[in-house]
RNA sequence: GCGAACUUGGCGAAGUGGUUAACGCUCCGGAUUGUGGCUCCGGCAUUCGUGGGUUCGAUUCCCAUAGUUCGCCCCA
């Protein structure tokens, strides 16, 4: 009988653990700049969690979340994304129960039933921002750059930003009925998941590729002309702020995102240039103005993002971003006889305390197997303790890289290693 | 949910309806029992994802199933 990983998932070890961790940690270096604090929620949530923000009408909910029922009856959803959780552990902890703008991050595993292909699978990891407490272009603006702090940080370098705003509650409104209207007479000409979306949300209609080119959709009405002054505005200033920040965006109409929850501003950084990525988002968040207070909260706005884990790792390892992983090994102690044994795992144990990183073997009393180990954990030193060694106190020491030997002690081969 | 390709040792990878399934890397042993990395010699798949069928005979052909990879949809 043999065992293998669920469909979709994957094992991290080796390389691609410390990849992963490496991106993580970079991210939340440049994050805390911000003020961030980190938020843990349970991976699972109450299945109406995800059904009344993410919305019945995203395939998100339709098709894709991993829920069960538990033993209690209770209808229980592992979280497909994060802004759903965090929202509602603001509310629950009613902490906005202080004036000041709470900017919140998570890293954690997501998951959804979809078919993997490149980039995409049913267990994957994302780190998002969530920020709440002011409707403020600038706040949007803030979001966005630092996410491309964090390219930068990353030497990410072929990205796009686009970005969009679906308008406000209103401008949504008057939208929806225009579209409505729209497609009513052209529902034959579309495709079939469209016709579906006619149904539940017509914006959705905008994002589909299928169809992305076809004359009726460049026709169709666009959010642009159904803005109130008001969103208009607030997008424009974002535009400007950006601007003046030299970062470089491209506005999009049919940037609508797959989650209902979004208001005014969405965007998305894509991968650009000619890889086999090519378009595939990598990071992507929005506005939502409503969320809080669909979950029972006061009428505060919020605004996030989350990246795409995995999908950071496979660009950075397609452009050779990443430095060297290797966790170094400083010294491999070689010992030849039982009491030399014994006497390596208390010199490791010292060396370990002063900070060094020291392997060694456990049971080869030969040469070849322990320089064998040695090789493999490209160390820079090799200490060799045998009866000589143990009975005089000086050890003899290896310069892996210069091929030197010395013949030092205790304290001497502490002082060399600090150099 | 739809479509395509693929699945041979620890890894990469050739190959054929018929006695011992190439090769490379890794690994193991030895030359070299207090000095490794180089070199040389030797070893490492009763077996070709799994189940079934066709056949005198299947890793090779057919069907099913699982997985992987990729595309569509959608998304991070």
């Amino acid at each position: 009988m043999s065992y293998q990983k669920v469909k979709g998932t994957l094992d991290f070890y080796g390389e691609s653990s410390r990849k992963i961790r490496y991106v993580e940690n970079k991210v939340r270096n440049i994050v805390k700049n911000y003020g961030f604090e980190e938020i843990i929620t349970p991976i699972f949530e109450h299945t109406e969690v995800f059904v009344r923000s993410v919305g019945d009408s995203s395939d998100i909910v339709n098709k894709e979340m991993y829920t069960f029922t538990d033993k209690s009856d209770r209808s229980i959803t592992l979280r497909p994304e994060g802004t759903a959780a965090v929202a509602r552990c603001f509310v629950e902890n009613k902490l906005y129960s202080t004036p000041e703008v709470k900017k919140y991050f998570y890293c954690g595993p997501m998951f959804r039933y979809e078919r993997p292909q490149a980039g995409r699978y049913r267990q994957f990891n994302q780190f998002g921002i969530e920020v709440f407490g002011d409707s403020s272009p600038f706040l949007d603006t803030e979001v966005i750059v630092s996410a491309y702090r964090v390219f930068k940080a990353l030497g990410i370098e072929n990205i796009k930003l686009k970005i969009n705003t679906i308008g406000d509650f209103k401008s949504r409104q008057d939208y929806a009925i225009a579209l409505h209207d729209y497609f009513e007479k052209h529902l034959d000409s579309l495709c079939s998941d469209c016709k579906n979306r006619y149904e539940k949300n017509p914006m959705r209609i905008l994002d589909c590729k299928v169809d992305r080119n076809s004359e009726v959709l460049l026709n169709a009405p666009k959010i642009k002309d159904f803005l109130t002054d008001e969103s208009k505005e607030y997008f424009n200033k974002i535009l400007k702020s950006l601007d003046v920040l030299k970062i470089p965006y491209e506005t999009d109409e049919s940037l609508v995102r797959g989650l209902d929850y979004y208001t005014d501003t969405v965007f998305e950084f894509v991968i650009s240039g000619n890889s086999e990525l090519n378009g595939l988002a990598i990071c992507a968040g929005g506005k939502y103005a409503e969320l809080i207070k669909g979950f029972g909260g006061p009428d505060i706005p919020g605004v996030g993002y989350a990246f795409g884990l995995e999908r950071i790792v496979s660009v950075m390892e397609k452009n050779s971003l990443f430095p060297n992983l290797v966790n170094a090994v400083d010294v491999v102690i070689i010992s030849l006889d039982e009491d030399s044994k014994i006497e390596s795992l208390k010199i490791a144990n010292e060396l370990r305390d002063l900070g060094f990183n020291i392997d060694l073997d456990y049971k080869n009393f030969s040469f070849k197997p322990q320089f064998k180990l040695a090789d493999r954990d490209k160390c820079k030193y090799i200490m060799i303790i045998g009866e000589e060694e143990r009975k005089s106190g000086i050890y003899t020491i290896k310069d892996v890289l210069n091929k030197t030997e010395d013949k030092l002690s205790y304290d001497e081969i502490v002082k060399k290693l600090y150099n």
